[in-house]
DNA sequence: CATCGGTTTTGAAACGTGTCAACGGAGTGT
DNA sequence: ACACTCCGTTGACACGTTTCAAAACCGATG
């Protein structure tokens, strides 16, 4: 922990009040020519705008929102910053408040409820205006605890928050794992590995759950036909060595096709076949979720999932914008469809 | 611009002095058991502490920075939060600003001039501890500025800043353009391109000079050997696109290897490459920068110059505690060096 | 000249925290 | 009993901003 001792030699920046006397006012008429400088006389103004110029003064938010109860930034706390799909949501998100003149505190949880736990503080403590969260699991008290401590907040992706303690925008899950499934089942697939992540993310819990569904409405049984490994995060690393346990009953009995919960897994299990020297979608074909930049880049081009991840973002930013100018604000949930982008990873399964 | 009215009935939380009142002792007192517990006795202590935690008091950071002159926040302005590069970056600065109890104000710069500018203007506003910066191109003033208003940094990817204004941690760009060049004069390219970004990007004038170093030390003509394709930004669609020009002169007269400045531009090319049918490394070798976790996914594997993108983050942010901690501090240069990784997408050329 | 209406400026009071000199009390040595 | 030290606690103040009622100003009107 560093102190963090100010330098000896370090004045403070110039104040509200010494740009006052500079210009010979009262400080009152500087903070108006800030605020509204309708209000106060043409020279007067000038000769307040002269003074700021001068002694070059920067406003001190700690200061006036000290005063107001409120700063003006809006948090945004992902789940992984070094995913893609975060990233653009991310960019959305910053477009919208940027038009709202409010800063973005981008907090990252890296998936562990501890640091999301000390994030959500984080934003208490600085009495944040909102924020956007995407919860890290099933576990809601941390947001319930922000909304008694007077901070707004949307949640991201998850559509089952109670209605009166804040909104949510997210994308339909089970659409996405319906339409993934009915894909597959329409190649002729009926041995299908889903590959996830912890099940406490309920994001992934529905995909399967559409999955499942696609298999039961062509009259296959899902319990049959899908196997699931689980894997303890949704990143590539754990994609690729997930590839041992999804060849596993040789090509007899092993899935012809692999479903995986997010784009990342997608990703690193191609790379993790493609060092078998199994060929997709010759050999298996791989679905991924997301559509994340790069499903597009690789060769064959990833099937997956798209959602509107910087439209996600952006909306989400203006549900709390609207909270924020109106006091009597009614919680809404949104919910975004999700399609399919067909690519090269997946084919037709030749018996 | 949302005018942010705060809720009516919204009353503000319990602040110290209410917890004061609620446990029998003076403000004072709630402030040392914050900063200083070890000064303050048992008894007094405990019941503070349970009147801290039947009111959940969350301390107010703007009264604290208020009256300290400093937040304990640091920002870390980047060029662009969609590149996974950055991400990567971000993450190593995190862990250490964690470690000193500081909380990181992730800021894009959307690879804008005044974004950048409206950014650090942000921070300036909000008295950050500290900034970790990487400028968006060759004009230093905004960086200058931050400095006189009291927020020091570092400077990233950026080693020609004056050193009695502030840090700078990078990597050598022109050893990582010479690696890339020998690698490919090696292999018996002698007509290759540089794709590029915009000139005013000096990292990625440094790679260019490596590159033209290369070929001179082999005694070839950079000139005659090297041609440049300008791009306005550093993304894939980018790298897509440029695949017309990069072609032109046909099978004879063409280049026979491609060096990416970016990643990011490098896999676009290798898109379009495929979309046209030609095939990486047998038609065309080529080799990118920056090592993203993609480039070892994608098929077949970017060869490509490694940065050690988690460290420089943690780095930057190590040396920004050094200056905070030491009023004495004496600025630095810290270079790291780049790292040729080979994977499949460069060859020998067969003429 | 007194009065009025309207605009412009002022001054003081809060917001929540950290700091610091001063204070009180308990113990110790003379 | 007194002087002294040490430790824990207090109380007041300062930080920079915004707000708002009140004051000052100005030109016009009766």
């Amino acid at each position: 922990m560093s102190t963090a001792q100010p330098h000896p030699s370090a004045k403070r920046p110039a104040g509200i009040t010494e740009v006052a006397r500079h210009a010979g006012v009262s400080p009152g008429t500087v903070s108006n020519v800030l605020n509204r400088p309708e209000r106060v006389a043409g020279p007067t103004r000038a000769r307040v705008e002269a003074a700021i110029a001068e002694l070059d003064y920067v406003r001190n938010s700690s200061g006036s929102s000290l005063r107001s109860g409120r700063s003006d930034a809006v948090g945004l706390l992902v789940l992984d910053v070094t995913n893609p799909f975060f990233t653009e949501v991310a960019r959305g998100m910053e477009d919208e408040a940027a038009e709202a003149g409010l800063a973005v505190l981008l907090l990252n949880s890296a998936e562990s409820g501890t640091r999301q736990r000390r994030n959500l503080r984080l934003l208490a403590e600085q009495r944040a205006a909102g924020a956007v969260v995407m919860p890290v699991d099933d576990d809601l008290s941390d947001l319930l605890w922000l909304h008694r401590q007077g901070v707004p907040w949307v949640a991201l992706d998850r559509g089952d928050v109670p209605e009166d303690v804040g909104c949510s925008v997210s994308v339909d899950n089970h659409a996405g794992g319906l339409a993934a499934g009915r894909h597959l089942v329409g190649l002729g697939h009926e041995r299908v590995t889903f590959l996830t992540g912890p099940p406490a993310i309920e994001q992934v819990r529905r995909r399967h759950d559409g999955l499942r569904d696609a298999f039961t409405e062509s009259d296959l049984d899902p319990d049959g036909s899908i196997s699931v490994i689980e894997l303890p995060q949704l990143n590539p690393e754990q994609g690729e060595r997930a590839v041992d346990a999804a060849l596993a009953g040789g090509p007899r009995q092993r899935s012809t096709a692999v479903m995986c919960a997010n784009d990342q897994l997608a990703l690193g299990f191609m790379k993790g076949l493609g060092r078998r020297g199994l060929r997709v979608p010759d050999d298996i074909s791989v679905i991924g979720y997301d559509n994340v930049d790069v499903a597009s880049l690789v060769h064959p081009g990833l099937t997956t999932v798209a959602q509107p991840k910087y439209e996600l973002g952006r909306t989400a930013m203006r549900l709390l914008r609207a909270q924020l100018d109106d006091p009597d604000h009614l919680h809404q949930r949104l919910l975004f469809s999700p399609e399919l982008v067909l690519r090269g990873s997946t084919a037709a399964h030749r018996p």
